[in-house]
RNA sequence: GGCGGGAUAGCUCAGUUGGCUAGAGCACACGGUUCAUACCCGUGGUGUCAAGGGUUCAAAUCCCUUUCCCGCUACCA
């Protein structure tokens, strides 16, 4: 026997800003079903999952809360491996960006691409617009101004490092076009070429020096290393990856040698573009190989609009299995969500999914083919070798289920794996039917037949109970014990028999899944959703606070330069073809200013006529989506996006000055 | 605005390079059955395959136009 294959994929490291909903659990729970049938299949496979602990959101939390950033996230991390662990995920390794080898490591790197070119220190002065929050070269400045809204950039505040994107970019274009299946699903492609490779890319600049959490550059104090440097790193620092070339060795092993390039990143949809273009580069920059795929999934939503913490409707992955059990939640999410659509839950969704597949058709069938085993033939199912030709269906079918689902799940079709399962437990309801077992056992001399049919059912169960393995591994071995038999091997599927004739199966069958009332799992659904607002209430006293990076000191000149007037707006109109523009004319003293805005979101065109506004005037005019704005509707904005228009507390005239 | 994807049964979706009466699951209704967790099996759709036009012997499938949805991206003075 030749050795085994190894298959290392990773999950990505979940943030510690929080507890985890569904959503997110749902993403370790599909990573554990894609390694679990690896290992069925013999693969040498190395799971890694893990938390991403730095930043600026982290230390601002920690502040609310009162307590240091390392044990906030000390706190966090655990309940999110806690609900891991929960939902049985089998990982091999837990990375936490704080640990201290992930650090040291993360240092390294950042220094080797520094000290060979790739990482260099830049400026903000003449290169970096701020509003276009984008850095450029001096060649790619048109007059010195910013290519995109042709203002000055933004004259130097800081230092920063930038990482040399566009060095690489020709090489992952050619990469990801001779590499198809680089990409999952394909359609997610298109958006990366077309949005960021094709256009050209631009330098990132990968230090920050506005707060403390995070990785320091070790030769430039003061500087913290971006986060996304630090978080992608994970996957090499965590099989002991070394800049020096000799891996850290974990029990004498050299996983990185060994593990190295990663077979499948699982990441969400929304952070394919740091895992197909940032970290392809720094891979390259490093000389190391690229990971073989990367599949950004799609997400598990809420049929009834988005989950929030305020609405109190957060589902939580913990409070699932409490009513459900962990192997109904993971049936679920991995059955529900499709393989390029975003999936639903609800509390009546899962409900029915369980009672209809999970109760019924699994859970009946191993309960009636027990009953019937025990009633009829004292527990012992003998394969008396009576066939008929309805077996021959049965049989085929069964025997050929394993290589379907093989190759379902080698296109990472999870959902649809689990259907061809499901289809056997389908098929040997239907051949109970066919075959009457309870008729067969009315006449003695039907016996032997009614032993096979028996021994039939329970090999098939057998088969689909294995291959059920990779997806529900607790309910594998309840089935399994309570037909007394043995796990199959893939291999040992493709034939038909291989469950003992004449085994015992036992003589108290257990009810695998209870069928939910809907009615009841609402009302506990409400109670959860009760004890949720209370606790978030709490929360939101806390988090009525909104800290943002502190700029740099101006003086009272400055200020002055700034000319702020009441303005009154006396028409307004949406700006067509534009997703967020309002284009008002607003009085200011005798004379009517034209201002584009990005509050169509929050404001309609008709409620913004008549509002009182402040306005800052002599912003320099600019166009924007073609349309001439000449100054600037003054708004606040919550920590969600979310805009106000600052008005005067008292009514005052159109161009009253603000001072 | 740029790029891409989508619109198929009440709901969620399949429909391979255009080809036989357009399918599955769920829900619903009826029938059968009783071993079983009121379960299982069977039967039931006149669906303008978003609309209009075109190519073809043949189009849900290819092309054009229109409408509406979604994703990424830009705009947010």
């Amino acid at each position: 026997m030749t050795e085994k294959k190894k298959f290392y994929l990773t999950t990505a490291i979940a943030y510690t800003s929080g507890k985890p909903h569904i959503g997110n659990t749902y993403e370790a729970v599909l990573a554990d079903s894609i390694v679990r049938f690896k290992r069925q299949q013999g693969y040498d496979v190395r799971f890694q999952t893990g938390t991403d602990e730095h930043g600026q959101k982290i230390e601002i939390k920690s502040k609310e809360a009162g307590v240091t950033p390392k044990k906030f996230v000390d706190d966090v991390s655990g309940q999110i491996k806690n609900i891991w662990d929960l939902m049985n995920t089998s990982y091999d390794k837990f990375i936490r960006t704080t640990d201290e080898y992930h650090e040291r490591q993360v240092q390294k790197i950042f220094k080797k691409l520094y000290e060979q070119g790739d990482i260099y220190k830049g400026f903000y002065e003449g290169m970096y617009c701020t509003p276009c929050e984008a850095f450029f070269t001096p060649s790619q400045l048109v007059d010195g101004k910013c290519p995109d809204c042709g203002r000055e950039c933004q004259p130097a505040k800081e230092e920063a490092y930038f990482l040399k994107l566009s060095k690489y970019a020709d090489k992952l274009i050619e990469h990801i076009n001779t590499h198809p299946e680089f990409i999952q699903p394909e359609s997610r492609k298109n958006e990366m070429m077309n949005n960021f490779l094709l256009p050209g890319l631009q330098d990132l600049c990968v230090s920050r020096t506005s707060f403390k959490w995070g990785i320091p550059v070790d030769f430039d104090e003061g500087h913290i290393i971006y986060v996304w440097i630090d978080a992608l790193s994970n996957y090499i620092t965590g099989l002991g990856y070394d800049t020096d070339g000799n891996s850290i060795l974990e029990n004498g092993q050299d996983l990185f040698s060994k593990y190295w390039p990663a077979d499948l990143h699982l990441i969400g949809k929304d952070i394919l573009r740091f895992h197909t273009i940032y970290w392809p580069i720094m891979l390259m920059a490093l000389g190391l190989p690229l990971p073989k795929q990367i599949f950004g999934h799609p997400w598990l939503l809420q049929n009834d609009g988005k989950m929030s913490k305020s609405k109190g409707n957060v589902i939580y992955a913990d409070d699932l299995v409490k009513i459900f059990g962990v192997d109904a939640v993971r049936y679920f999410v991995l059955h529900e969500m499709p393989f390029d659509n975003d999936g639903v839950i609800s509390w009546e969704l899962i409900t029915e999914r369980v009672n209809s597949d999970l109760a019924n058709t699994l859970g009946n069938l191993v309960n009636r083919t027990i009953s019937m085993t025990n009633k009829y033939l004292f527990g012992i199912a003998e394969d008396k070798g009576v066939t008929e030709s309805v077996d021959e269906e049965l049989k085929a079918l069964v025997t050929a289920a394993p290589d379907k689902v093989i190759a379902k799940m080698d296109a990472l079709r999870v959902a649809d794996a689990i259907s061809e399962v499901f289809s056997i437990f389908k098929r040997c309801n239907k051949y109970i039917d066919e075959t009457e077992p309870w008729i067969l056992g009315k006449d003695e001399s039907k016996k032997d037949r009614l032993s096979t049919v028996l021994y039939n059912l329970i090999e098939s169960i057998t088969t689909g109970a294995s291959l059920l393995e990779a997806f529900m591994p607790e309910t594998t071995e309840k089935i399994l014990t309570q037909l007394n038999a043995q796990k199959k091997s893939l291999e040992d599927m493709r034939t038909f028999g291989g469950y003992i004739s004449g085994t015992k199966v036992t003589d108290k069958p257990e009810i695998l899944f209870m069928r939910q009332d809907v009615k009841d799992v609402l009302a506990k659904a409400e109670e959860i959703i009760a004890s949720q607002i209370t606790v978030d209430n709490t929360d939101d006293t806390k988090e009525s606070v909104i800290n943002i990076e502190s700029k740099p000191e101006i003086t009272f000149e400055d200020f002055e330069k700034m000319q702020f007037q009441v303005g009154e707006i006396i028409a307004c109109e949406e700006v067509k073809k534009s997703r967020k523009l309002l284009c008002s004319q607003v009085k200011i003293g005798s004379e009517v200013k034209q201002i584009v805005s990005g509050i169509k979101q929050y404001y309609t065109a008709e409620e913004m006529v008549g509002k009182k506004v402040m306005v800052l005037v002599n912003l320099k005019p600019a166009k924007l989506a073609g349309v001439l704005s000449e100054g600037m509707l003054l708004c606040a904005e919550d920590d969600k996006g979310g805009l106000a228009l600052v008005t005067p507390e008292k009514d005052m005239p159109a161009g009253a000055i603000i001072c």
